[in-house]
DNA sequence: ACTCTATTAGGACGATCGTCCAATTTAAGA
DNA sequence: TCTTAAATTGGACGATCGTCCTAATAGAGT
């Protein structure tokens, strides 16, 4: 009963530590000193540090989860749920400031490894990329709905990492302005440009 | 004279696997492995391996500023300089899709690990981002050029991470594709938007 | 109060890390 | 050819890493 909630507190914490200070450079003893537990205890909970990972992005998985279904109750319009994701860009500043934006950094850095996990990391992408290409097609945008899923992934995976580099908030506000006029255009006019179509390889086999 | 080529083939060996690896997790006897000579012959060419990613980020500087002085040389026409720019990620599409961007994944890893070369890092976007910017003055758009060299940097950064992530090449093809309309649309409509001018805060005091 | 399981503490372990050094080899200049 | 500095070797070093193990403690059910 007890060691349900420590196991908890030590996924939460090391969730926050391989954040700001990625995987590798977080250890049992940082994650420790973090729960004030001692380093044993720890594998009474976790047989490894790939298993605390393991553990870290299915919180992260579900978390997301959540704030997609939350958004989705929140916001009618689908241009709203859109914005919605725009807008974590800015509701999240100051941590993407210091620490980039935490899908991409891990997602980067577990590829970087060849890490068991990164397939596991890759779907907390996936995710967004679903979500916000069902919020494209009930746009109308059926034909090319992924596409553009995958293009504003990209976009604000961008402003993230120069957003760290340069230490300059002003740039986020201005691209989610940016983002914003690219959705408006979007829905005022009626499918302008549909290029040619089709849906991105996806390839969710696992590696 | 005989260790001025030793050192420098550690400093490219070092290099590539400072891209494939990661700095944190390429160690010494990789590198020793990799140039082929022994642990100890190391630290008569360098102090630390500290020392070694300063002069990797020289070596980066270097090529950068070479590449960006060729594709003045290359390009007559800005637009066409800027292209030249976007093509790297279809140049590099291969490196890209197992490792990223050079730049992007190297300064995000100093970033989270405080390390002191970190702004030298972000030296090299900002190589990239004042060239675009020049770029862009030179096209006439002389008020935002800064905003549309962040906004270009953003934009490739993004694809990278994706590209990674997804391991798609042809999301590449497709987003370089629009940026490539994008900059059409910029050079035929003569300054369409100069939306709220200025520059972003350049924090070149290092940190 | 007692038992038994769940939980925690703390240290030992081998491996690997970055660092450093003494000894040796190589090669260039006189 | 001899001298001397440049270059290289291989191993020792302390620290830290992830992992594991045993003993001590806590707490729930009888």
């Amino acid at each position: 009963m007890k060691g349900k909630m420590t196991r908890k507190h030590i996924v939460e914490l090391a969730d926050r530590l391989f954040y700001q200070r990625g995987y590798e450079h977080t250890s049992f003893a940082d994650i420790a000193d973090s729960v004030q537990i001692s380093k044993g205890n720890f594998y009474y909970h976790f047989k490894s540090k790939d298993e605390i990972l393991a553990a870290v992005i299915q919180l992260r998985l579900e978390n997301t989860r959540n704030m997609l279904l939350k958004w989705e109750d929140e916001g009618e319009r689908p241009e709203d749920r859109i914005k919605s994701f725009i807008y974590i860009l800015i509701a999240n500043h100051a941590d993407i400031k210091m620490y980039g934006c935490p899908v991409g950094t891990l997602c980067t850095e577990l590829a970087k490894l060849n890490h068991a996990s990164k397939a596991e990391a890759k779907e907390l992408f996936s995710l967004f990329r679903t979500w916000l290409s069902r919020q494209f097609a009930l746009l109308g945008r059926k034909e090319d709905a992924d596409e553009l899923a995958m293009h504003l992934l990209a976009r604000s995976q961008g402003v993230a990492t120069l957003v760290q580099a340069f230490q300059d908030e002003r740039f986020i506000r201005h691209e989610v302005e940016q983002m914003c006029d690219w959705l408006s255009c979007m829905t005022s006019a009626t499918q302008l440009t549909h290029e040619s179509g089709g849906t991105y390889e996806r390839d969710d086999s696992g590696t």
